[in-house]
Formats: structure tokens, C-alpha cells, sequence
DNA sequence: CTTGAGTCTGTAGTTCCTACAGACCCTACA
DNA sequence: TGTAGGGTCTGTAGGAACTACAGACTCAAG
């Protein structure tokens, strides 16, 4: 049963690897309009529509809040997307990966540091509990 | 009302930055311990908790599982454990931390990419959402 | 002695999914 | 023709990690 205008629910789930029933809550909340239907009730997915899921699949990927992808789904969808718009919140976003990436190469280099001190041996006070007690937050995302 | 040993719910909230409610919600999970009560029954957090509490925010903020976040806390908690045990945990989470980076250094390096095409004009065709929509997402998050 | 702010408990709501349950529908194979 | 198996539909429940009440108590200040 595949209509040749679109694919069925369960086979754009594995296309795009999305979870078959994540397609349906993003219909519920608004993120997939409703799809057409075959006679028998069964939804059909045009092209297009799968390109909008691998869209909102690769956004959540990349950390997009909802919200976020929410609001480049709307620039897209009133067709006057002005470019700046997009730029600047993907600006955004990406400041925001990079604080992330340079709060976490802190804490690697703490784990790593005193990983080195580490003997294996069965002594009483290890000093990866030390030094893992005193990571201050003072650095921290906004 | 401020007792000289510690910090009330609402004071050690302002001073961490977290959510008052929070607070008490880890310590029904069992992240924090229940604390020391006053007179009155109110909570009253000593530096060590407040510690305790930063340690959680700061592994929370960098993105790691309440799971996660309770084994690192294991670790702190000294148990019987042996050096060598310890040790491993470490050397996990520190894997972890390390993969973590390399997934977001590679979203990074999308959002960077997509970013760098776009001139900021006012442009019909963005190619941020174009390069969004239109990405497959075969080399994604593990 | 009242007001306002803080605390307590328990419970309900939020976000972003994910997983049933029970009822249809369709194809294939014996 | 029958039935086994898959797929689909709806609605609803659950989970993770919070967040926000509601209603009662406590306490210092004016």
C-alpha cells in the first residue's frame, strides 16, 4: 500500500529515522501541518513534507529548542524570510554550542588532570574525588 | 532568619542561580541529602550542600543525564569503592565528556558553515535553511 | 496585632517526546 | 475462504527533569 504521491507514516519514519510516533506529535503540535489522506484513512506524506521532517529532525539535532524550530519554520513558511533574521538566531545558536564546547573542554581537562594523578593503587584518599568536589560553576552557560 | 551554619531554600537558590523548587525536587531524587532542619522545620543547607548543589548545576548546564550526574556523585560519596574503581568511572565519564565535545564540535562546524554563506541581504533563497533542509542527516549525533 | 515575606507539604502542570491499547484495514499464503 | 501478519488509526498513559501552584504555618517589622 504506497500511493506513489507520498509515503506512509511507518516508511518516512525510517527514511528519516524519526520515531514513528514523533511524526504524529509534531502533526498534533503543529510542527507538520496534517497530511493528506488515502481512502482508506492512512496519511500520505508528499515530498515536501518529508523534506519539512528532515528539516525539524536536523534542527533538534543541531539543539534547536522547539521554539526555536518553530520560528524558522514560520520565516519559512511566510516566504519573505529575511535573511538577517535567520542569520542572527543561528548566530545565536551557535554562540551557544561554542560556550557549551569550552565549559565541557574544562571539565575534560579536570577529569584528565587527575586521571594522570591516579595510581590505581587501593590508597584511602584518591584525588579524583578531590578535585572533582572543587569545580566552581563561575564559568557557566548564560 | 538566617542560621550562622547555612543557607535557607531561597537563599541558597539566589546564590546558585537555581530554581527554588529545584532544590527540593533533588533532594526527593536523592542528589541532595535531606539537609539539617532549624527549629521551625525550615531547611538549612551548610557550605558542603551548597557545594553539593553548584557540583549538580554546573554537570546539569554542561549537559549531562540526571543519571550521569548520580554516578558522578559517587564518586564524591566515597563509598567502599577502590582507587582502581574509581579510576574507571573517571575514565567513562571522560570518554563521554570527549564524545560530547566531538558531536558538538561537528554541529559547530555546520552552524559555522551554513553561516558563512549567508550575506545578510534580503535575499528569496536563505541558504541557511536551504543547507538546513537539505542536509541528510546520515552523519549524525551517535 | 496585622502585614508581608518566607517556609512547609503535597500535588498538578510543562516540555518533548515515547509507548501502549483496542479497533480497523490489507495482503499473502494455505 | 480463512487466518496470520503486518500496517494504520485514535486516544491516552508514561517518563524525564523540572516548575508552579495551593493551603497552612512561622516569623520579624511596623
Amino acid at each position: 500500500m504506497q500511493s506513489k504521491s507520498g509515503l506512509l507514516r511507518a516508511h518516512l519514519a525510517r527514511k528519516t529515522g524519526c520515531n514513528l510516533e514523533t511524526i504524529r506529535y509534531y502533526e498534533k503540535v503543529g510542527l507538520l501541518p496534517e497530511p493528506p489522506r488515502s481512502a482508506n484513512g492512512y496519511r500520505v506524506y508528499p515530498p515536501e513534507l518529508a523534506q519539512r521532517l528532515q528539516f525539524i529532525l536536523r534542527s533538534r539535532d543541531l539543539g534547536f529548542t522547539m521554539e526555536e524550530i518553530r520560528s524558522l519554520l514560520v520565516l519559512i513558511d511566510k516566504g519573505e524570510q529575511t535573511c538577517a533574521e535567520v542569520m542572527g538566531r543561528t548566530q545565536t545558536h551557535l554562540d551557544q554550542v561554542r560556550r557549551r564546547i569550552s565549559s565541557l573542554k574544562q571539565i575534560e581537562a579536570t577529569l584528565a588532570a587527575t586521571l594522570s594523578q591516579c595510581t590505581g593503587e587501593n590508597i584511602p584518599d584518591c584525588p579524583i574525588l578531590e578535585s572533582l568536589g572543587g569545580l566552581d560553576r563561575s564559568s557557566q552557560l548564560p
